[in-house]
DNA sequence: TTTTAGCACTCTCCTAACAAGAGTGCTAAC
DNA sequence: GTTAGCACTCTTGTTAGGAGAGTGCTAAAA
């Protein structure tokens, strides 16, 4: 069915006024903002006809008028204007997100605390779970008789590391063999690879006997164990009560457990590509965002660094600004992942690269 | 003034009554769970004259009795029972914590949720503001080119490491070179000893002219830096909405947005000893707490691995559950955190220590 | 054919009034 | 010191009525 200009400039107006003020719009309010020069009496005909479409609704017959999730949806695929980022914000990001040389996991979690305090909205992250994970590089530390350190360099760039401390002594020597080993036999190959074969096989080549190279491996083993699990962050929960379409607590409740499940969230669908994915109310296939909206965006940093950072917030929610900001962060998110530059480099770099900034 | 022994058996009886239904307890109800051969007109009597020696109140003038914090306090001090806990909750509490060889900072954010699942409540963990932290050894591992691993082990015995990459190009000997020379130079000084004087002696040492001494210094210091920022972890806030008390948004608003203001939860009272600290209602000093109950154990671990662990929640609180199991989590953690002793190291130790289990 | 003015109609929201119910406080008897 | 009995108080839920906001429809105007 088509949607004459005038029915998108009303259903526009609408929606922007319920953003606006979470209380139903009626036809003589939206006068002031449509420079229409036409009566509340042709708006309401127009809204009468939009309701007919199923793009609005009446809460009771007496009522104003409310976008229905098709409202919504048309007003993100066809009307709502670009929104930018401001000047005061993206410095605010820039700042919080352009610490470099943090650890990764930190940033995602900045990322998300972030988002959370410019949307006022519940944000989430999640590093994508990784194709399949590798060491790259091994180290072992000696630190003492008893003590030493598990350096690894895994193939998305983390770097994990463990403090082992055993009973019995153990010779530098051994750790310098064992490590060289173990790059030699365990780099490039995936958790799944690591069998009992290839860890006695190791373990004969070294020509170890206190099993040392047995539980050094089920670290390994461990780690990379560790790292499959998709790792969820969520910042900022509590603000969802800020907003009037929570104050019902069971409503709150339910969306709220619903971000305290880590298993739930894995299954929020993902942007396919770079862009940001708006999943409108009903949209949603979990139950408990029913009558909730999922903005979430993709950030890649390349060398197996990415993931999504989004937020879940009331269907009358502010999709351009929420976008615009998500989608910068993201942005952002990406570039201080992927770079590597620390402190004070520009001394170094100096007329190195010249893209200045 | 002295209470009497009738007095006390109904109060123990009216804050538990209490704390099972929420409602306000009426002298007839008491009568049940009193097995004193009474009627609810004495009853009713003695609770008038608790009433006014200010531990039970009225919310108005027809309505059953609550406890007042004054109320709750003798219960805490001198009436509860020692809750012990059950089996299956102990085997759920070894479960979760007995993952040997996690990082420690992990295993503390396991704990929080850990005790937020337990006790239905929002849990709240941190690390102890560390004297002063130091380094005990540094390492440089060089992957390629532009690429190398920082790898420090502090004096808490956390390790932390970072993965610099830089566009000129490095040496694996100045690699060594400098690890050496910090090993010298650094190991035992609090960031604050390591003053831009130290640094360039140390790159005279070195011989270094392109500033990568500085580079690495500079990581060095921020990593220190970080270290200081304790961090802060809160585990199930919205299991306050579970609550009857926090059915009114505003409430909860105001404690949930305290919990989500790290600065704020730093100002929590710790216990002193190896206990946990009770602090009820109007106890509380931040306006924010003055109807909730905070519960509180520290855990230590040595080596400086030491912090809290606590929960929030509604006055009407099942102290003596809560505490039991908090002290018993943060009994747990601390020998979690404790032990280095690796998975499989039985096969190992076998005969080594034989104190069994 | 489209737009507009006018007006009846509907529904919510607020308030007041009222009855029911729960629990106490007090008094007088045990 | 304890108890039965009863009046009193306060909450809670229900009902009724009036005000207000907004629509839907009709008939006239553009």
């Amino acid at each position: 069915m088509e949607i004459s200009e005038r029915k998108k400039l009303i259903l526009k107006a609408a929606v922007e006024d319920y953003i606006d003020t979470a209380e139903p719009v009626s036809s003589k309010g939206l006068l002031g903002r449509l420079k229409l020069g036409v009566s509340s009496a042709t708006v309401r005909n127009e809204m009468s006809e939009l309701e007919q479409m199923g793009l609005l609704e009446q809460p009771h017959t007496s009522a104003g008028r409310v976008p229905t999730a098709a409202g919504y949806r048309i007003y993100v695929n066809e009307l709502m204007g670009q929104n930018g980022v401001s000047q005061e914000e993206a410095q605010v990001i820039a700042e919080n997100l352009q610490q470099p040389n943090d650890a990764s996991d930190r940033l995602v979690a900045d990322a998300s605390k972030l988002t959370s305090r410019i949307t006022a909205l519940p944000s989430y992250a999640m590093r994508a779970a990784p194709g399949e994970v590798t060491v790259q590089r091994f180290e072992l530390v000696h630190i003492d008789q008893h003590t030493f350190i598990i350096v690894m360099l895994l193939s998305d760039k983390r770097v994990e590391n463990r403090l082992v401390t055993l009973p019995t002594p153990i010779q530098q020597e051994i750790l310098v063999k064992l490590a060289a080993l173990f790059n030699a036999s365990f780099t490039g190959k995936p958790e799944s690879d690591m069998t009992t074969a290839l860890i006695t096989a190791t373990e004969r080549a070294a020509g170890d006997t206190a099993g040392l190279t047995a539980v050094i491996a089920g670290f390994v083993i461990e780690i990379l164990m560790q790292t499959k699990r998709t790792h969820t962050i969520v910042s900022g929960a509590s603000s969802l009560l800020d907003h009037p379409e929570f104050r019902d607590v069971e409503k709150a409740q339910r969306v709220l457990g619903y971000l305290a499940n880590e298993q739930e969230l894995r299954n929020l669908p993902a942007p396919d590509a770079e862009g940001v994915k708006i999943i409108i109310g009903p949209e949603n296939i979990a139950e408990e965002l029913k009558d909730s909206s999922v903005v979430v965006a993709k950030y890649d940093a390349g060398d197996n660094m990415q993931g999504i950072i989004g937020v879940v917030g009331p269907t009358r929610m502010d999709y351009s600004r929420v976008a615009a900001r998500l989608s910068y962060i993201a942005g952002g998110l990406a570039r201080a992942l992927s770079m590597g530059i620390p402190i004070g480099l520009e001394e170094i770099t100096e007329g190195n690269d010249d893209d200045g900034r």
